[in-house]
DNA sequence: ATTAAATTGTAGTCGAGGCTACAATTCTGT
DNA sequence: ACAGAATTGTAGCCTCGACTACAATTTAAT
């Protein structure tokens, strides 16, 4: 009985991830984007997702609602600092899980698949472990 | 430019996993409830994970559509031959992977919260290397 | 045995994320 | 400069997972 409790909070927490993961995602993409190409269209965005450019278009509009963006209608996305800083520590936690798959020898493939899946469900303190043993694999 | 193919067949993988996500939480949570009750009623699911009887109702729907559960109207729900496999797989695969994070150090409650996030991403080939590394630590 | 409570089912709504089709704007090449 | 291509925006639809409100069935208690 206690234990429903106990459970259905974890559950509620994965579901809730799954609104912010597109939002990391996202500013992920973005910043990556940007410092290939200079700046980042929706078309871009569109390809890196395969999706289409509607749907693309709807969520810049959720993320600059969040402040995570500036955009102006027929103009490229630029990340405020605000979603600079969230992609920054979205691509160091990306970098630490993927390494730390390498690290435990998992192939680079592989590695890279799992770590775009599971990034978005590492705690901090989780993520803290992974770097130790990424640095302990690595003497 | 073919990077945007690369990229974007992760990010594909990874929505289509939510789908996936939900069904291995029912098949999972349905076999830790019938074992603990005997049966396994809407109700119980709907405690469990702290949504509506409505939502739990839908989603043994479709389970039963893909086979891996059996019900009839006002009764309880039972997993299929199918459904119980997969429920043994992804009960072996969460405490793999729980077991692993306890191993690397992360505290029993932060493991069990990323355990349940982190176990539908996680690739077989990903999994024997958690298995590995659990043993080493043991040692 | 009948009523009250618990459980399950059904109808209808909502928001999120996806799409197509079409309109508007900007960019490009000649 | 201007037509055609590329890009972006808008309208409207679909599916899925969630909900409330209400109807139906089963279980339990007196």
């Amino acid at each position: 009985m206690t234990e429903h409790a106990k459970q259905s909070l974890p559950h509620r927490r994965t579901r809730h991830d799954h609104s912010t993961e597109l939002a990391e995602d996202y500013v992920e993409a973005i910043a990556e984007i940007s410092s290939r190409d200079r700046n980042c269209r929706i078309v871009d965005l569109a390809k890196y997702f395969g999706v289409s450019h509607v749907t693309v278009n709807r969520m810049v509009g959720r993320l600059q609602n969040e402040g995570l963006v500036s955009t102006e209608p027929y103009k490229p996305v630029r990340l405020t600092a605000k979603g600079s800083r969230l992609a920054n520590r979205c691509r160091e936690r990306h970098e630490i899980v993927y390494q730390f798959l390498l690290a435990i020898g998992v192939d680079p493939q592989a590695a890279a698949i799992d770590a775009e899946g599971i990034e978005h469900h590492v705690s901090p303190e989780t993520l803290k472990c992974f770097v130790r043993q990424t640095k302990a694999k690595q003497c």
